[in-house]
DNA sequence: CTGAAAGCGCTTACAG
DNA sequence: CTGAAAGCGCTTACAG
């Protein structure tokens, strides 16, 4: 509601005549929730918009005394800086770019989540917010949108691929900073990850102490780094019990039942005692296949994998998995963003450390 | 790289002098990627700064040729506006504030994914980007932060609950607009939902009509409105085929593995021989529980669920259940916030229509 | 159809 | 310690 406005909505001001100077000053266009500016408060408290830019910044030498009057006033009015008006000022939009895969699938959802989270609470805690976009390495469009209209300081890819570098390569050459989950593509490109390889050493060591024989591994799509990581992990086990790569099958790009069950008639054939899944879905679609063939599990075959996501925890058999600090991930992946934007942060990073959690399946 | 610049870098700018015309003019802090203005492409191409603007908005009379000229320039030097500058002149941000409830579970996950895609490509077709913000009844002060630094012009909440009037009432009074997805709590708010009541009513009657004599419902959480919804298509089903509503038997707040077989231990008492699920989430946990049980599905019991996630087409046995177009309720509560804005949306709505997936489970 | 000018709400070198 | 002034890159009423 306008005070003396004569029932004009917001939505129509535009439509109006530009305010101007006087209509202020008579309250012509006062609102009830009135929304200040630095300039107000420099009127209402006798002072230049120097000084009161300054008490709120915090840059510049400022009078104790003056600044806890801006302070005051400001926490009186629930004033908040015009966010634009900072931005444009300052060449620096206090945003962030969180990037998705175009084509993850659901089930590595819970990983985007969490890793989202972990962003978006770090973020806030430095003032920044969080924008997204969607992009595949044949689309980046959206990306690119946010970089060239300058809504975004920096940008976070949260999954890495093979074929990410084009955009990564994009970004380095328009100077935007940007951090990479999982390994990085570019040369000098900021990465955070979590130790995959030594997880999947650490899973697949067990399993072998477990007296596993013939191990197989189901992993997801080969593009993916993580795929790779996990892979490298598999084999420096292998390296370290010293056993023969011989005595393991090794799959790629299992990411749907057909791939699985054809994996699986491979796998059987071949006398394997127990199966090792990159991910979750894997995993759940492969409980599916083993029990259509009426296959026990942990009788006839073992069992594990990775991420342990919450929606598999009821399942039976429950399935032992690696469980990683996804947000921590996250928050480390943008606090390094944070410093690479200049921002002082003194804050411990999270460790990314990860465990193995035992189930049925390799009981 | 800046060209006679003496080996200055982008992140050490601010600490330099300002940058004054004459520099620019001498070329001394062009860089090889120059970013455009408006004032160099009215001075390249000798019209107003005004002009260009006009051309590129469209607003207002302008020639053919010179709009054309201008284009062709915009074209060749990959010209984008920008955006805090647009911001701050037009009081408009071209962004749109996406809210996560903070407590969805990993389950909920496929739902806010599917519906952020649409929400997102919607946005982008109309060239505005989505900040997101995660936000419960108690803490939505990430929200407050958007609309008070003026960070976006309307705002999307993604998950209605009953307690969430508090949020509803704020977005009002500050007249930021905005779009719940499901039922609104605020008197006149704009809402976009899919047919919850009418599919579970469908569903239900199927069932029934199945010859399931007695029913459960195990329901979610009772403060999400989508839970009252089913509910009462749940009863709507009832009544339609004049069974008394004795021979049901109804569950709230199902959210973890202890509550379910809680309800299990009443409803094999009961003599249940049929069982609702109000998502994939219980669906999976009630299987678990019942394969403890030695219950068979589906000659013991019969199960359906809704949502449909992906998830869980593997498993055995699959799951009935109700499949939604989550996506087209993205697209559409974007949609209809984008018109709230005041845009010319002239493309028609997603339907929102559902459909019953029977599967094993009610065989 | 086009342009000069004022304005959006901040920040920041510069000069007291 | 404080302020006047210029600047960030757009938009837009107004006057040709």
């Amino acid at each position: 509601m306008l005070a003396g406005g004569g029932g004009v909505c917001y939505a129509k001001r535009k439509r109006l005549r530009r305010r101007r100077p006087e209509d202020v000053r008579w309250g012509r266009f006062m609102e009830k929730d009135k929304v200040y500016t630095i300039n107000d408060i420099a009127r209402e408290l006798g002072v230049s918009k120097t000084t009161v830019s300054r008490a709120i910044s915090g840059k510049g030498r400022i009078s104790r005394e003056t600044q806890e009057k801006v302070f005051a006033f400001i926490e009186q009015h629930d004033y908040r800086p015009n966010g634009p008006a900072r931005a444009l000022a300052q060449s620096k939009t206090y945003n962030l770019g969180l990037v998705f895969p175009a084509d993850y699938s659901a089930v590595d959802f819970p990983f985007f989540k969490e890793c989202m989270n972990g962003i978006y609470e770090t973020a806030s805690r430095y003032e920044y917010d969080v924008v997204i976009a969607i992009a595949d390495d044949q689309d980046f469009s959206g990306s690119r949108h946010l970089v060239e209209n300058r809504k975004v300081d920096g940008m976070i890819l949260s999954r890495s691929t093979v074929g990410n570098s084009a955009m990564q390569h994009y970004l380095k050459e328009k100077q935007m900073p940007f951090v990479v989950v999982g390994p990085a593509e570019e040369a000098g490109a900021a990465s955070v990850d979590n130790q995959n390889r030594e997880g999947c050493c650490e899973l697949t060591g067990i399993l072998l102490l477990k007296g596993i024989r013939r191990l197989a591994l189901l992993g997801g799509n080969r593009r993916h780094l993580v795929t790779e990581s996990r892979l490298q992990g598999f084999k420096d086990a292998y390296r370290v019990q010293k056993i023969p790569e011989e005595e393991s099958m090794i799959f790629f790009d299992i990411e749907n039942y057909t791939a699985t069950a054809a994996a699986v008639e491979q796998i059987l054939a071949w006398g394997a005692d127990g199966i090792l899944c990159m991910d979750d879905f894997i995993a759940s679609m492969l409980i599916g296949c083993l029990q259509e063939r009426n296959i026990r599990i942990p009788e006839d075959m073992k069992l594990a994998s990775f991420y342990d996501n919450p929606q598999f925890e009821f399942l039976s058999p429950t399935v032992t998995s690696l469980h990683y600090n996804t947000k921590g991930l996250g928050e480390n992946a943008c606090l390094t963003l944070l410093r690479l934007l200049g921002e002082d942060v003194t804050e411990e990073e999270a460790v990314l450390n990860y465990q193995v959690i035992l189930r049925e399946s390799t009981k």
